[in-house]
DNA sequence: CGCCTTTGACCTGCGC
DNA sequence: GCGCAGGTCAAAGGCG
């Protein structure tokens, strides 16, 4: 993997030009071929490799022309230039130190200008990158989010075949073998015709039954008839993604936490071992959405409110609803593709932990027990002392023996945790994943007090895209975790959507040189 | 007046 | 078959 030393960082408006003097040259040392002090002319080149935005042209010529003065001196035979205007002006006043004072004035007041032109230029860059920064991450969302929905929608297809095939069976063999032929759908997971399952005593089917039909599901009403074979297959699919759940635990005084959709609140039940009532609230950002909503304290600890997630929004969603639902998007349209069989069931499992639960700071457990596979993502834990003793770029499957070593590619967590208070660098520190543990037992996972963050860190998610920005450009970590992310995922083979914006593509180039200059 | 919350009733699945 | 628990519905009331 070729390095890209794009030296600069995402928030370097307030940096020293120094800073990018040290940097900038690694961006051509690495991205051109190497531009020796008397080759005939590297610039075109240089400018050429310089030129990520179209939209920087202008200040690359400006850069063509610092950089032929440099040279013309002659004074720094190996200079890999670009934005290496510092040395220009150092030089210039070097050529001209027998002068009155002043001419010394003039060059002072020369280099200054010169200096306050380049820290414009270079805040503008800035600029320009926190918001392509922005856009990236927006359109990653997005993409998150059709994602899911074309999962869903071949998981839809696929059904839809089976119920093909299993309609003609029961054609060709006729009635006498209709029992049989349900009970096959029954286990192999396929959709199954209720009333037949009535007619069935077996206990074993009644309890597949419920994992397999719609009415066993409360996305749909359990007064919605059930007789239509056609309409239960496509409901059966809806409560397929009603089934997986993303289960979020974060400190918060509020009722419940904003997440940027709204909901409303169609029930509340006490649940059995726990003093608090559980609160059931659905979308209500478009009619008809499936997405529900329970939000439950934890009984362990009041403080920490578990909120868990069922369904894909069906409607648009606002920035600030974006990383919350695509996360639970995404968690729940690959728990369900895992849960096709076991092997691909924890390979998907393992792909979730990648992309769902990467970033490197919080506790995620993916529990297959019954009768909805969940994933919990707990954003209690403090993650400085956690990664103590949790290798961060590891993860454990505890049922499957050996330790599973992946490298961690962040991803959706990171806008997750983001809006998950007020500041975003303060926010970011506190929430951040510090580790990935996967479970299949959900009852048997105990909520670690001992790491619990401040209570105020969560008073309630900020629901600003811009806030999420700010987290990630405040913390040159965290943006060489999102810049690993996403160049992560486009260099893998999930490009077709981010390859359409010039912008995007660029920003990744940027990003992923920001990801090598962390690693060095 | 419309939206939201509250709350008791109801339905369903599951264990015994 | 019965009871329990989870989940949902819908009427009633509150609030802006």
């Amino acid at each position: 993997m070729g390095k890209t030393g794009w030296g600069l960082t995402l928030d370097n408006s307030d940096q020293p030009i120094e800073e990018l003097r040290l940097n900038n040259p690694a961006v051509y040392s690495t991205m051109s071929p190497p531009v020796d002090g008397d080759d005939k002319n590297p610039h075109r080149n240089v400018v050429n490799e310089v030129d990520f935005f179209s939209a920087c042209k202008a200040n690359n010529d400006q850069n063509i022309i610092v950089v032929k003065k440099e040279n013309s001196h002659g004074t720094e035979s190996d200079v890999n230039t670009g934005l290496h205007l510092l040395t220009t002006n150092s030089d210039q006043s070097s050529v001209d130190d027998g002068g009155s004072s002043s001419s010394e004035d003039k060059q002072g007041k020369n280099k200054l200008k010169i200096l306050q032109f380049e820290l414009e230029k270079m805040s503008t860059e800035n600029q320009r990158l926190r918001g392509m920064l922005s856009q990236v991450s927006n359109n990653y969302t997005a993409l998150q989010i059709h994602v899911a929905n074309e999962m869903q929608k071949q998981q839809n297809q696929k059904v839809d075949h089976e119920s093909e095939i299993v309609q003609k069976q029961l054609i060709e063999l006729g009635p006498t073998s209709h029992d049989s032929l349900s009970e096959e759908r029954t286990q192999s997971g396929s959709t199954l015709n209720p009333v037949e399952l009535s007619k069935n005593g077996d206990k074993t089917s009644k309890r597949n039954g419920r994992e397999c039909t719609p009415d066993s599901d409360g996305w749909v009403s359990n007064k919605v008839p059930k007789l239509n074979l056609p309409k239960i297959v496509e409901q059966s699919n809806e409560s397929n993604m009603r089934k997986a759940r993303v289960s979020v635990r974060a400190r918060s005084e509020a009722p419940m936490i904003t997440d940027g959709c709204q909901w409303r609140k169609y029930g509340q039940k006490m649940a059995k071992g726990n003093p608090c009532p559980r609160a059931y609230y659905r979308c209500t950002m478009a009619v008809g959405c499936p997405v529900r909503k329970q939000v439950q304290r934890c009984v362990d600890d009041q403080s920490v409110l578990i909120t868990t997630y069922e369904g894909t929004h069906t409607h648009p969603l606002p920035p600030a609803a974006l990383a919350m639902a695509s996360t639970t998007s995404a968690a729940a349209s690959m728990l369900l593709s895992g849960s096709m069989s076991s092997t691909e069931g924890l390979m998907n499992q393992n792909i979730l932990a990648r992309s769902i639960l990467p970033s490197s700071s919080s506790i995620a457990t993916i529990s297959a027990s019954a009768p909805f596979p969940t994933v919990t993502l707990d954003l209690t834990h403090n993650p400085n002392q956690y990664q103590r003793n949790n290798n961060p770029t590891q993860f454990q499957v505890p049922h499957q023996g050996p330790l599973l070593s992946q490298n961690f590619v962040p991803t959706m967590a990171m806008p997750l945790q983001s809006i998950a208070g007020d500041d975003g660098a303060t926010r970011y520190n506190q929430s951040r994943f510090s580790g990935l543990q996967l479970s299949h037992d959900k009852e048997s996972r105990q909520p670690l007090a001992h790491l619990s963050t401040p209570p105020q860190y969560n008073k309630g998610f900020a629901d600003s895209l811009s806030a999420t920005t700010a987290a990630i450009t405040a913390d040159p970590n965290f943006t060489a975790a999102l810049a690993a992310a996403i160049s992560s995922i486009m260099s893998g083979g999930n490009t077709t959507a981010m390859t359409t914006s010039h912008v995007t593509k660029n920003t990744t180039t940027t990003l992923s040189s920001i990801v090598n200059n962390h690693k060095d």
